[in-house]
DNA sequence: CTTTGATCTGAACGCATGTTCAGATAAATT
DNA sequence: AATTTATCTGAACATGCGTTCAGATCAAAG
């Protein structure tokens, strides 16, 4: 046996995920090529074939890895405290987390309809997930009194929508820090759903 | 002359537009061939080109009109009134309006990276006319008092992004009627930037 | 040094793409 | 009835698509 580990696959597997995400982001699944794919790792096309069984699992795969690399960092943050406390932190975490990915988070919402059907229920069963906490914290709210009783299913959606939305125009060099996009949201979105 | 008006134009012309809409808001811009519109329309791919130059100019043509279209419902509905009465206005209409048109609505979020330069400003600069007008309300409610001072810009591309998040999830069979959307959206949104 | 086999090339497969165009069709005008 | 011409068909064009695969390459294992 040669070649089994240590060899071309640890650097070109990798680069394989990030040339089609880079693409997928900027372009959109539909339209960039495996040839495109393959000329910005710097191979040929038949080449990616072993790394991929097809261009829909390279779309499948980075969607995955996204949603569970979230649920994943949100999990290892989440702390006990009031439905106050908890949902400044998810607020934050969910801004910060999604302007330092813009790429993923771009596919994760443009690209579901080129999933197919079993691998769009498996991305949408990760993202309800994550929904669930938010919308746990906003009943949790509720019960304590300090957030007004409201349909909370509908809130989950707002919330999230206005917080992901910050990616379609935040640039790292422009006027406002993270930091200070942070605390603007924060205050946004505790008195929307305060009493 | 023979056949100047009336003949076949007058009917497939719009349906061609109609066609490539609801194809567009279903897989994609890119993902759609010029054959498929053509089948749905029904006749020959080479019968497109009496109406549109191309294909990009189909998808250009659908979100001008669409922004328009936007633009024209809201100016007819304008009133003056407290920055409060205008905020309202506003919220309620970009919500039904925009449940009303989902598949333009769609297509305007989500095909603007599909648009040559030139058409993607021309774009959006109907976008941030509209945008201009509740950040506008904004401004005016800060000096009112009633709203909280805050960042207007951002507010504003936080309220669209909220409001238009509705058309993601609302179906009109499901649980909630829009006049009861339209509430609950005014009562996030009015809460959020208010003082 | 020989063998092994993971990795990659380069060509090929059948099919689809956007667009063009000569010619057929047929409704309205003369 | 003859003419005009907007509209549409059907075929063709060059190009690109996702994917496959026989064979070349060459570092590691024996």
């Amino acid at each position: 046996m040669a070649r089994t580990a240590g060899s071309h696959s640890d650097i070109t597997g990798p680069r394989v995920l990030d040339a089609a995400l880079r693409l997928f982001a900027r372009h959109g699944y539909a339209a960039v090529s495996m040839r495109q794919i393959a000329k910005e790792v710097g191979v040929q096309a038949g080449a990616l074939y072993n790394y991929t069984p097809d261009k829909q699992s390279l779309l499948f795969d980075l969607m995955k890895r996204h949603m569970e690399d979230l649920l994943a960092a949100r999990g290892s943050r989440r702390r006990d405290g009031t439905a106050l406390e908890q949902l400044e932190d998810f607020t934050r975490f969910h801004i910060r987390y999604h302007l330092d990915r813009s790429d993923e988070v771009f596919i994760a919402y443009m690209e579901l309809r080129n999933l197919t059907p079993e691998n769009f229920a498996a991305i949408e069963a990760l993202r309800r997930e994550y929904e669930n906490e938010l919308e746990a914290i906003l009943r949790q709210g509720e019960v304590e009194g300090v957030f007004a009783p409201a349909d909370t299913r509908i809130e989950t959606m707002a919330v999230i929508a206005m917080l992901t939305g910050v990616t379609t125009w935040y640039r790292a060099e422009g006027r406002l820090s993270a930091d200070e996009v942070e605390r603007i949201y924060w205050d946004m979105v505790r008195k929307a759903v305060s009493v």
